[in-house]
DNA sequence: CTTTTTAAGACAG
DNA sequence: CCTGTCTTAAAAA
């Protein structure tokens, strides 16, 4: 057994045979991506992880990490796992930001991502490749990393000795594209002390090749209804349309979760991201300004039910 | 029929 | 103590 090869700078690597990887240390400022930065907590307080249980070896477990999906289309980006269909979320203003960030670096489009929560050194990941049909042949799957780094390693299929170890530490990308899936499997082993190893928040964008749900009817360039066939190279439908996002209101009282505590929707978005120089950043504060805007309308609505209910109350009363 | 699925726990060095 | 590797099963596709 060979040590894996250790790669501590930034750098373009060639696994070979069509397999490459990007790596860009920094690529978020690790004053905002550390543990105690704007954005770590920003992830931590908004998003909706959760811990899904799991039938190992014929013994039901919890997942040893937690996750969340985020999709601009939630129709598209829905896909069926262990039996379950997976139904995504929308994209906060965040984490839209960190998209056009890392795609604009990439220079390559993502329509979702997959969000993990290691808790602390005992939350891993086994070795696996990122190989679902959804995502195509060749997906480009960027990672970007929060909070306490952790190894991440990559090992050939078909010589498991042929190794690459990588430190994802506070705001450090990390690209896999071409065939990496293909040809690689990659983990985040557990580190001991556990406790002593803090909490990480990995994202992982990808592009949606081959949806599940078949296109809407609408204005999908005509395809034939059943053709449970590859199609070879389809040209990417140009992705990513803004309509959705004017057209959804993302803060919808939804059936499970009623409007019961406003003031802690806005003690979540209360946190402000100021004076940075950089024009990502800016966008960030931007949208989590518009985001309060929308929240304080949901806000005065909720009141405004409120006023009102109370107002029927106390002609019940005047009544009796 | 075959292949795939996936983490926990034991163990060695 | 730390960490990489091996073994463990039943169900579904
Ligand atoms: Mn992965």
């Amino acid at each position: 057994m060979c040590k894996p090869k250790e790669v501590s700078q930034s750098a373009d690597i060639n696994l070979g045979n069509g397999s490459s990887v990007i790596y860009k240390k920094k690529f978020i400022q690790p004053h905002l991506a550390s543990e105690n930065g704007d954005i770590f907590r920003q992830l931590m307080s908004e998003t909706p992880f959760e811990q899904k249980d799991l039938v190992v070896f014929a013994k039901k477990v919890k997942q040893p990490r937690l996750v969340a999906y985020y999709a601009t289309d939630i129709e598209r980006g829905s896909f069926t796992y262990s039996g379950l269909r997976n139904i995504p979320s929308h994209f906060t203003p965040l984490v839209e930001q960190l998209k056009n960030s890392v795609q604009e670096y990439v220079k390559e489009e993502f329509d979702s991502v997959l969000l993990n929560y290691y808790r602390d050194g005992s939350d891993t990941v086994g070795w696996h490749a990122d190989n679902e049909k959804l995502y195509g042949d060749e997906p480009t799957i960027a990672s970007l990393s929060f909070g306490a780094a952790r190894d991440f390693i990559l090992r050939k299929n078909d010589n498991n000795n042929d190794k690459y170890k990588f430190t994802l530490g506070p705001g450090d990308l990390l690209v896999m594209k071409g065939k990496v899936q293909q040809q690689w499997q990659h983990t985040v082993p557990r580190r001991s002390p556990a406790q002593s190893i803090g909490p990480r928040i990995n994202l992982t964008f990808r592009r949606i090749v081959h949806p599940e749900s078949q296109p809407m009817s609408s204005k999908q360039p005509r395809q034939s209804p059943q053709q449970p066939r590859e199609l070879p190279r389809q040209p990417p439908p140009q992705a990513a349309s803004p309509t959705a996002q004017a057209s959804a209101p993302p803060f919808l009282p939804s059936a499970t979760e009623p409007v019961s505590s406003p003031t802690e929707n806005l003690a979540r978005t209360s946190v402000q991201l100021l004076l940075d120089p950089h024009e990502w950043r800016q966008k960030i504060e931007q949208q989590e300004q518009s985001m309060l805007g929308e929240q304080a309308a949901l806000l005065r609505q909720a009141e405004a039910v409120q006023q009102a209910e109370q107002h029927d109350q106390q002609q019940q009363q005047h009544q009796h």
